[in-house]
RNA sequence: GGAGAGUUGGCCGAGUGGCUUAAGGCGCACGCUUGGAAAGCGUGUAUACUCCAAAAGGGUAUCAAGGGUUCGAAUCCCUUACUCUCCGCCA
């Protein structure tokens, strides 16, 4: 959520944002819209303002009269403070009306994409900002996908995780169960040595969490909500994660925050079918160490280029050939100023799987938290929030299992050999 | 799940309707003092919104959250959340 005061010192800035993000000209209107809302909602409150002071000034002196035992002149009074509260009422709904709308308004409102965000209205159009430039594994006419390799050396079973649950419930097993936790280790290590303190936060959040980070309302169909008791499942651990700094106002010297954690993730996904979703291609489940940082806003785009590289070297690692696409305006999150998606080949399917994607919320998110810092002038100003996948598990086991197949078997990557404990499955 | 007791500023803690502009203490910051430090003394010490061109200075709200009673609520009433104690269940 942006904040007035912002919207309305950088009126053009915004508009501009919005016309990167591909909206039309009538709905460009909302800016005015909220610059109106606001204007109302300020007028309102000086008026009712002043009406409250005035009636604590003769509740006052109410007091005092009855101390001196003037009765007559205390009700006098007293009739005056009653007149005045009708009219507070009636100031108060208005107040609370335009309070409402405004922020209904502003919860419409996306984030200002960063300059650096190319045009364009779907994925075909993000911007590859780094390709892979050696060349693509080809695996012989017999290569299998990873479902099929699942099938081959049982390392997961989608048909058990139907019976239990349902579609999109993977049950690993054998090494496949290993690989997993081989996986995350492996990940939580690299951030741990990166200097993320790692944490292991609850796997359901209730609705002020999900609002904090802009779960709710924007994406409320995708999360599980468990209504008996309000509570949602996380679909990321940027959620509890995030929200561990609602409200808090930290000093400079508390930056930069690193923290990182494992979950699993769980998603609806609903609509989703076809063959882009078979095997572990997507998921309602999947499992996923997360990166977070809370910066100062003069240091974040230098946060982010770190988290690049940090992703960039677990990606070196696991020997998988990757790109990296800044994402243009159209499929930019809502809450995102600047997003980088990272892609690895599956060779077997022939196409770029999604794994981890990194953002810069600058004070997006940080202003639904009310996370703020003191400057050197004992001033109080939102931080900047970032996160990324570091990195989410099912679509890397995928692109592993496929490519490194070979007619031995599947062979584990050096980096995570002292994680598996063996070197191939076969 | 049942019964009871609680929730006050960064922390501890007083406060049973107007003398609260939330006492007192701790912490923190600055100053005085000191060769330097400690102690001592003094001053200051929340957040949000808002008025003012700005600064200075005002106003409003906030004592877990929301609602109510009253001219007036930290204080009385209702609802919810959370914490603690005991019981039940339980890895």
């Amino acid at each position: 959520m942006l904040r007035v005061n912002f919207i309305r010192e950088n009126k053009d800035r915004i508009l501009k944002g919005l016309k990167t993000r591909n909206f039309k000209d009538e709905d460009l209107a909302i800016v005015d819209k909220i610059i109106a809302l606001d204007e109302t909602r300020k007028a309102t409150q000086t008026t009712l303002d002043s009406s409250l002071a005035e009636a604590n000034r003769f509740s006052k002196e109410i007091g005092n009269l009855y101390k001196q035992g003037k009765r007559e002149e205390a009700d006098a009074i007293k009739a005056k403070v009653t007149a005045l509260k009708t009219h507070q009422a009636e100031l108060s709904a208005t107040l609370n009306k335009a309070q409402d709308d405004l922020e209904t308004e502003l919860l419409n409102l996306p984030n200002v994409p960063h300059d650096s965000v190319p045009p364009g209205n779907t994925d075909e159009d993000n911007e590859v900002f780094k390709a892979w430039e050696n060349d693509l594994p080809v695996l012989g006419n017999d290569a299998q996908p990873h479902w099929e390799l699942a099938k081959k050396y049982d390392l997961f079973d989608l048909e058990l995780g139907v019976k239990i649950t349902g579609s999109g419930f993977p049950l690993y097993r054998k090494k496949g169960a290993k690989l997993q936790r081989a996986l995350i280790n492996f990940f939580l290590d690299e951030a741990d040595a990166a200097g993320y303190e790692e944490i292991i936060p609850p796997h359901l959040v209730n609705e002020d969490s999900a609002r904090g980070t802009g779960q709710l309302p924007d994406k409320e169909g995708q999360m599980y909500h468990a209504t008996k008791d309000d509570l949602y499942l996380i679909p990321t651990a940027e959620v509890p994660i995030t929200n561990m700094f609602r409200g808090d106002i930290l000093a400079e010297k508390d930056f930069p925050i690193k923290v990182t954690g494992y979950t699993p993730c769980f998603r609806r996904e609903a609509g989703s079918y076809g063959a882009h979703v078979r095997g572990l291609n997507r998921v309602h489940q999947f499992d996923k160490v997360e990166i977070v940082r809370i910066e100062h806003p003069d240091r974040s785009y230098a946060a982010l280029e770190d988290m690049l590289k940090h992703v960039e070297g677990l990606l070196e690692k696991l020997e998988l050939p990757y790109r990296i696409l800044r994402l243009c305006g159209g499929d930019l999150g809502f809450t995102s100023a600047l997003t980088f998606d990272f892609e690895v080949y599956s060779a077997a399917q022939k196409r770029w799987l999604e794994v981890s994607s990194v953002s810069n919320f600058e004070t997006f998110q940080t202003n639904r938290l009310k996370l703020r810092y003191r400057d050197e002038n004992g001033k109080t100003k939102l931080a900047h929030s970032l996160n990324g996948s570091a990195l989410a598990l099912a679509r890397i086991v995928a692109a592993l299992l496929e490519n490194n197949q070979t007619p031995e078997g599947i062979v584990i990557p050096e980096a995570l050999r002292p994680y598996t404990k063996f070197d191939i499955i076969s």
